[in-house]
DNA sequence: GAATTAATTGAACGTTTGTTTTATTATTGG
DNA sequence: CCAATAATAAAACAAACGTTCAATTAATTC
């Protein structure tokens, strides 16, 4: 046998990458082979090799557009003006919903950095820190303006991050909370960690349907 | 050759653990193999099965016994009594000290869940849970006293430790600041999430040297 | 100092790995 | 309908994998 009735090379890469996603989210990068990838799509692991010249190369990919999708969303969510407190319950809004739609990929590009060689690590990191400093602005220009009251804005971002990306280890959807409930909260702790006073809080509150066009 | 002068059952299980954590927080358990982990401690692959029957059963040890000495530190550090701010910074300063001693166990104790069989994982994450269930107790309790403000204790406590767990993540000894810097900043954003006023956070910092001897 | 036990080596086992090559078939464009 | 191209299968490669086994030597016990 060799090529099939309805083959289109579009679609295959679609499942490979899909299909991929899933399975190193679960299993890890090392423990998926490319002969269960291949099953799992539903063809040869040679045919693999159409589409990506190997297999870290294959994972770079979907790191790399994980992270450019993450930043696209950003800048589509980013409120063109605002005060401190507006943007920054943007940001946990469109982080949130970016992550809790796409809890697999991001568990790769969070997981298997270590797999990557040094150059592609660096890439990726590159797009991290991107990502992680427009928040550190976020937090900086609050501090600086005295909206926020942050003793150490580096430190504060990168907790921040954590805390927020920290949702996809517990959440579940169909879970207690909607992810509306989740927002809501989550952006009710970065205000505490910004130090916006109690009464202020709940005039910044970014609803979360505002960013379903973006 | 046989066995090798000088050689000591004890000090090769030791030395196989130590190179072990080092080895799978670095390259991952499916990446390290047997024999690299053999080459580091510097005997053949066949050894190690006279220490461990199999290479899960070296991870899951590995896991099991980080879990248990989280729990031990706690129990050793926990204030006998206590107003719930002092017992909320008494947990963030022994946790933060705990994960950055031990960076790279709490990596593989965090990442390597995936590649354990399903018994092993329902024990290491019964260990995990007993662990979180001090936090959530102390936020409880807080917040029924009036002490805290906590719209939702469970979150809360997930967020706090994703946040606090998150440390090893970007810091580094030697930095620009010490344990000691790094423990005080985190208890305040603790206190922040706990919802305790700004006036009243200074009084309950737990110094870190107060745990040195748990 | 002989007998026993502890610690390790070295070779080997059958699988599985990522990847390449070659052949073959489906689809597309003229 | 024929030529060109796109998509795949099938087989094969050497290398690496976790693990086992028998042989061998060091340390300990009596």
């Amino acid at each position: 046998m060799a090529r099939t009735t309805g083959s289109d090379g579009e679609k295959t890469e679609a499942a490979i990458r899909e299909a991929a996603v899933t399975l190193i989210a679960r299993h890890g990068y090392e423990a998926v082979s490319m002969r269960q990838l291949a099953g799992e799509v539903g063809v040869q692991a040679a045919a693999l090799y159409r589409y990506f010249p190997n297999k870290e190369e294959l994972l770079f990919t979907l790191m790399r557009e994980h992270m450019q999708a993450l930043i696209a969303a950003w800048e589509a969510a980013r409120p063109a003006s605002g005060d401190p407190a507006t943007r920054l319950s943007a940001f946990t809004a469109n982080h949130i919903r970016f992550h809790v739609e796409r809890r697999h990929s991001t568990h790769v590009s969070n997981m298997e950095l270590r797999s990557l060689s040094h150059a592609k690590l660096s890439a990726i990191l590159k797009l991290r820190t991107a990502y992680e400093k427009e928040l550190r602005q976020i937090l900086r220009e609050g501090a600086d303006s005295g909206a926020f009251d942050i003793e150490d804005t580096a430190l504060t971002a990168m907790a921040m991050i954590q805390m927020i990306t920290g949702v996809i280890v517990w959440f579940r959807p169909n879970d207690r909370l909607s992810v509306a409930d989740v927002t809501r909260k989550y952006q009710a702790m970065t205000m505490r960690l910004a130090g916006v006073e109690q009464e202020e809080e709940a005039g910044h509150v970014y609803a979360l349907d505002e960013f379903r066009a973006g």
